[in-house]
DNA sequence: TTGTATGCGTTATCAT
DNA sequence: ATGATAACGCATACAA
């Protein structure tokens, strides 16, 4: 392996001239910047960073922990992240965890080990507890998900305003048996998301009817088999509101092997606009968050935590919007 | 921060001795292994691996380059590479490139860094000579897609088989006029899944029409205008094949949006059998690849590499399998 | 402008 | 069974 003495002894300078010119510091004539470039071409010299980040006591990378990198909301999210890392001289690991609790922890060795600088958490699944004392020592936001009693940055959207307005949509279509397929999980998303259903059939003067609700799991699946039970059981429902567009298309295979269109005999919206959403068929109102802002707003104020030394606390809401497909209008 | 020193201090014996206990090297009474754990426990110590990953030249990281998380087709293949990976004692990197060859330069650096001990490349943009390169120095493995030329090992399906398969599939349906919607690119699977359609039809007693090719980039909008154009431009065709399940969901979007019903009016397969082809509406008839087992394949190759340093070059083909769904069968 | 020398935290070799 | 110490490759404070 060639080193950074290799270089000093071939260019005929010290080792700190070459450290010099790597880092593109002050104090090197042009002359031995110059020769020194064409060693480390010469000889091929690739530096050792395990060297410089022993030395330097950083890594210049960060964690990303996601669920699972099949679930294709998180694309665009992670897009923003790896932009706004690349351009402030960070690498990214993007880290599966699979909403499992160890695996979560065993990445966050990583952390503790000083191989990353700091953490972007999309959905942790550590207790407040544990994250408030990994946020005291490390850099670490929340992402879109995130626990409210933890002292730990997020950024996200109004998961109550959101929800609000899908359903305030299809009441405005004249709508008023409306299914909700949420999910029976403690993020504080499903909770805003199924308070904002009520408060928009509340403010309607719509009765709240709690068998209307039923829990899947993310899954296409859950979602079939949730919007199977709510038009066997409820003959009368027109609509059905699902918390992520996943379970959203699940919802729509369920109508059509029940023998009913969308949206001409129930019309369908779900939640975050994933890149399948416009490709269904039929296409899929749903709720639409900024994710690639969210990304970049995220790594933003990682960088400046990892810079401050852990200070910098924020919780930073981003807009949403609602993006009217075919499967609510005829 | 706490290190082994401090930890030796505390416990009154020296730095060595931790480090034993730390990596369960034999040597060390079983009265001071426990002193020694029970302060590390009550320091709240963790090493600090830049220290040891300096020492021992290596990271116990691997780097998994794909074109984008958020095409599904890598979700299982990643399962299975971070399984073996787990197994082993490897952290995987995972890496976005987007297909844009600096991105993935830019990663390729961690490697000649030596912050990563090898790689797998899910697509590699950087040409045989540049991979070649790469694998004479480092561990490298490729997987489903890969460069002929380059002695660099891969592990894939046997993409012409598969397609050859697909068409047959088509042909046994009755059908006689069958598109094909394929891409512009220099991909192996792409020139193999195209000579496997030719050759379908040819063993079939089908004349080849040239005119039936059109090309798309993987995206669902280039199948949807892949197939709109076919349909428009020859009404005799009842069938198209296309080599990704996102482009056959394009265009049987397209089909619905041309007043045909699939697969009454028109038969469509796909390749990949992403975990959206059977949420579809109507569910995909695709070739499955066995995704989990080709990440494992590749894990261990590469493992296999790291601990050879560099030697053991291998090609493995795995068997794929036609998953027969709504879009083909009436 | 350039060089010398020290230390980052760890592991491993060689003593004891 | 345990300890002292050199080395890994690099950056940097200080000297020249």
């Amino acid at each position: 392996m060639i080193t950074i003495k290799d270089v000093a002894k071939e260019a005929g300078v010290s080792v700190a001239t070459i450290s010099r010119v790597l880092n593109n510091k002050p104090g090197v004539s042009d002359e031995t910047r110059e020769k020194v470039l064409s060693v480390i071409k010469r000889l091929n010299y690739n530096p050792n960073l395990l060297g410089r980040n022993l030395r330097r006591m950083e890594t210049k990378m960060v964690l990303v922990l996601l669920p699972a990198i099949s679930n294709p909301f998180y694309a665009r999210i992670v897009k923003g992240i790896e932009d706004v890392a690349q351009k402030n001289g960070y690498g990214v690991m993007l880290c599966n965890t699979d909403s499992d609790i160890e695996r979560e922890r065993m990445y966050l060795e990583l952390l503790k080990n000083k191989l990353s600088d700091g953490v972007i958490f999309m959905a942790p699944e550590i207790d407040e507890e544990e994250l408030n004392d990994i946020g005291e020592k490390y850099a670490v936001v929340q992402c879109c998900e995130y626990k409210e009693g933890a002292n730990v940055s997020h950024v996200s959207i109004d998961n109550y305003k959101a929800s609000y307005k899908a359903v305030k949509h299809l009441i405005g279509l004249g709508h008023k048996h409306i299914g909700l397929i949420s999910c029976k999980n403690n993020f504080l998303s499903t909770k805003h998301r199924e308070a904002g259903y009520k408060k928009a059939l509340e403010d309607s003067g719509i009765e709240f009817n709690p068998c209307y609700i039923r829990h899947g799991d993310y899954s296409f699946k859950s979602g079939f088999r949730a919007a199977h039970g709510l038009l066997n059981d409820f003959k009368e429902i027109t609509a059905i509101f699902a918390i992520s567009d996943i379970m959203a298309i699940g919802a729509i295979k369920a109508c059509y092997e029940n023998g009913l269109k969308v949206p001409d005999d129930i019309a369908i919206v779900g939640f975050d606009n994933i890149s399948f959403a416009p490709m269904y068929n039929p296409s899929l109102t749903t709720v639409s968050q900024p994710k690639y802002d969210i990304g970049c707003t995220a790594m933003e104020l990682l960088i400046k935590q990892i810079k401050n030394k852990g200070g910098n606390k924020e919780n930073i809401v981003l807009e949403h919007e609602l993006i009217i497909r075919q499967s609510t209008v005829k």
